[in-house]
DNA sequence: CATCAATTGGATCATGATGTACGGATCTGC
DNA sequence: GCAGATCCGTACATCATGATCCAATTGATG
């Protein structure tokens, strides 16, 4: 549906919306995220670009969120590190003798509408369900979690 | 929103429903749908294992389709080319402390369903806009169809 | 100055998308 | 039935890109 890294940025954003206040480490907010932290740097780095976050380097340092989680909609951090989701306005074949959109082309943009609407529509704080289910996916403790086992394909 | 081999395979599935009963071959499906024929053969190659398209070797050969264009739907297509977009049901983090799924992931979830739902539901038939709009993207002719320019990022 | 943590650049790996080329099946004309 | 023209089937080679890791660098803090 969307893409890993649209993922890994909005499991980050949850968190830091989470500990607001206090900045938080690349590496823990990749332990917390289950992010392969390497990577998460570069995601972190995009959403930096983008206004969504706040950097801070040296000691006490990491990441805090630029902007209030109620007023960022997930629509916003997925176009911070992917590239944007576009509605298809005009027949990707590009025959100039279609003014509409054929009927196919039509119901992919109807989705892509659709989904616009409501990642759009979800502000970050919609995503904290306070009380209710934990925050995050981050359980109890940030540490020692019991996984299930993931099998992969390789198997 | 899907793959480009997902709306290759559409495309050709149209094509077919729309020349029905007689065999069209690749190079003709390609220049009609403007698909990369070298591709698109092996998209096609996918969509005959699936059972969806018939294939004829020899002279006046070429695919057809296997069932019924009011009998598959835009899922079934999608599914017969790509890895089937799949459900979330458990935590993507495989932590097992949570028996319903976190906000993200519901709200993820829910976009999946839309579009399971849609595109489940949407016919091939359905794609062939009788009368009102050209069929497929192909206009009139097949040939000499006036291109609008699409720009490369290269340049 | 020593430590901590972000920043950056490059290396790697898997995969989607594409082109090429050859082999196997099928029909047509004789 | 044989020859040759079609047309699918498949196996590689290539290229771009997403995802990942790692090491060196820069900047902040005490």
């Amino acid at each position: 549906m969307i893409s890993q890294t649209s993922e890994y940025a909005l499991r980050a954003v949850i968190h830091l919306a989470h500990y607001s206040g206090s900045a938080r480490t690349t590496q823990q907010i990749a332990d917390a995220t289950r992010v392969p932290s390497g990577y998460l740097s570069k995601v972190l780095q995009a959403l930096a670009r983008a206004g969504l976050v706040r950097s801070q380097r040296g000691l006490g340092g990491g990441f805090t969120l630029a902007r209030n989680e109620a007023e960022v909609t997930m629509l916003d951090v997925i176009r911070a590190v992917d590239q944007p989701l576009e509605r298809i306005n005009a027949c990707p074949l590009g025959l100039v003798t279609h003014t509409e959109l054929c009927p196919l082309h039509r119901k992919l943009d109807e989705a892509v509408e659709w989904v616009e609407a409501s990642f759009g529509s979800t502000m970050i704080a919609d995503l904290l369900g306070k009380g209710e289910v934990e925050p995050l996916c981050d359980a109890s403790t940030e540490k020692d979690v019991t996984l299930r086992v993931t099998r992969n394909k390789s198997e």
